[in-house]
DNA sequence: AAACGAACCGAAAAGGCTTTCCGAGAAAGT
DNA sequence: ACTTTCTCGGAAAGCCTTTTCGGTTCGTTT
């Protein structure tokens, strides 16, 4: 089984192990590393070159012991395969690796049990905090006040209202979609969106009549609320057409649904944003360049809600202490689909 | 700033308090809480009761300091935004959850640099094991054989075939496609596949050849190499269509081409699947099973791989030495886009 | 020459836990 | 009653690093 070959088999180096090489008490050697002021340059340089030699790494778990904090974060993802948990725990990961600080990735899988193991066991690990990533925007169970260390809910935030959460601001992304549309002149503008269950949907829906209000407009019918589906945006856009061939633009409530859409419009003759315009939401890289034409889209720059989720976090650490929902800009990413009315 | 109230700021509880607590020395607590035997029941119950009344979770870093193992792993990603990442990276988190292992995630981006900034990070904290995550099949440089902790590579495998590398088997996913489409009666059959600089094109490519050598056939015309995308499955399929009107199945080099594909066949009046069957690679659910008919794909079993991956990290860990490159199986997903010629 | 200060270096404790070893007390045997 | 054998519980060492504080060695000053 174990080699006698090998570097796995030594015994980790330890700065005692540096400190002998370089001559010097294990005090000393750690002062010259850490750049403390009370040793003579030349021995710190010897204590280097020791310490290079042997390719030392202090040993975080010792450090940690001693200092009380750990510069680890858990991350507890509730569902991995989501795709807007992605984007949002490659922000956090950036913000915290770009500092000293490891993440601890937990996934939950949604499940209420398992999430509260992963946090005894994070907490065990004496992690300096906690960042929980929900998989839609709807309020969570809050994981309670209780906790020994700070906590910052991202996407999905808590329902308690002393929590801090960081959320995209989804009725300002309805605003920003239609205020595009209104731009190009169009002023039929229907509505064909997810399900009704999903906040998301319904807060869009939201910013979008109150930008379409403000202008003087209606939505052309009521919103198609439905699935996140382009099959969903296949069957709404044709009862659509049937009910009101004079629509000029479509508001979908994802890419996906938009993709539908269009397919639909392009096979019964509604050229592309020629007559119609069509929007969606997410910014779905994969679904948006591969339409035709290219899919404009609303980002709801979910790296960055990770990046501040982090920060939030990092801040929270150092003791500042925030509360409430913070909402983060979404962006308006324009392609073909989308064209003044000539 | 800090608050006098809440837990925050109360020190974590330690073994000391639960003995206090319970009023016997710290020796016998740790011995009560961890099952050893010298402990009369009456007091391991005690000890147990504190320890729940102050909800005291032992100290992993302590407890990693004095064992020499950390109960942790570095999970090394070169993209978290690839889609192939993710599932490798649920399957190992799984797999390592439901031990007592906690995962540390870090995303490289890419970057040599990055990389080994990360792996020293992780070696200062105590990894026990790593494993490194490619974001496509083909060998990348590895990480070097003076590593203090096993490494396993999943999905890219390692340059050294001293090292151990889990990886999907690509020539026997072309295998088991072709053979489905012989299966359904198809014996003209075309590839139209990805970037020709990708090791799973040409081996998908050399799989799908081998198949239909084995029943003594050919591809119709060569294999075609072009770009992962809608946009070239459309463009081939194109092309295709004009030089071989008769081809009664398409292979493609991923999901992405088939959508593509697919579209095109639909606008030229070829249905699908009873003139043409269609299949891709990847089972990418949101592409699958959203086109016109759903998809037949080849899934990689990528979770699998994440899993065996982790597997074969802890058997590494425990002393278990392997290496070379183990593959895969992949697996036939069937939808309505394949059906036998009737 | 004695004393003082500055500059360096080292011993030791702390941090939380596990484990080995030992002592004390109780039960059993003579 | 005394020894032997168990059973329990406690003291202390050890893991690795940081930091405080006391000590040593110079060079300077009076």
């Amino acid at each position: 089984m174990t080699q006698a070959t090998g570097p796995s088999r030594s015994h980790p180096v330890t700065l005692s192990d540096v400190a002998r090489l370089a001559g010097v008490s294990i005090a000393t050697a750690s002062k010259a590393l850490n750049g403390r002021s009370q040793v003579r340059a030349e021995t710190r340089q010897r204590v280097i070159e020791a310490a290079e030699r042997l390719s030392f790494r202090p040993n975080q778990l010792a450090r940690g012991l001693l200092a009380g904090r750990t510069g680890t974060v858990g991350l507890l993802t509730s569902d991995l395969e989501g795709r807007f948990s992605i984007p949002i725990l490659m922000g956090a990961e950036d913000a915290f690796g770009a500092g000293e600080v490891a993440v601890f990735l937990c996934d939950a899988r949604g499940d209420a049990i398992r999430e509260q193991h992963h946090v005894r066991a994070l907490l065990g690990r004496r992690v300096d905090g906690l960042i929980v990533v929900g998989s839609r925007t709807d309020p969570r169970p809050s994981l309670g006040r209780e906790l020994p260390v700070p906590v910052v809910y991202a996407y999905a935030p808590s329902e308690d209202p002393e929590d801090l959460s960081i959320v995209p601001d989804s009725v300002g992304a309805g605003r920003i979609a239609v205020g595009h549309l209104l731009a190009c002149g169009r002023t039929r503008i229907a509505h064909i969106t997810g399900d009704p269950g999903y906040l998301a949907a319904q807060e869009r829906a939201e910013g979008a009549q109150a930008a379409l209000a403000d202008a003087g407009l209606a939505l052309v019918g009521e919103v198609r609320f439905g699935a996140w589906s382009e099959g969903w945006g296949r069957a709404a856009t044709a009862m659509l057409l049937d009910r009101h061939p004079d629509v000029d633009a479509v508001l979908c409530g994802s890419d996906q649904i938009a993709r539908g859409v269009m397919d639909v419009l392009r096979e019964r003759g509604h050229r592309v944003p020629e007559d119609v315009a069509v929007m969606g939401f997410d910014n779905w890289q994969v679904l948006t360049s591969a339409s035709r034409p290219p899919l404009t889209s609303v980002d709801l720059n979910l790296e960055q809600v990770g990046r501040a989720a982090a920060r939030a976090l990092f801040s929270a650490i150092a003791g500042g202490r925030r509360s409430g929902v913070e909402t983060l800009p979404c962006r308006l990413v324009i392609r073909g689909s989308t064209a003044p009315l000539s």
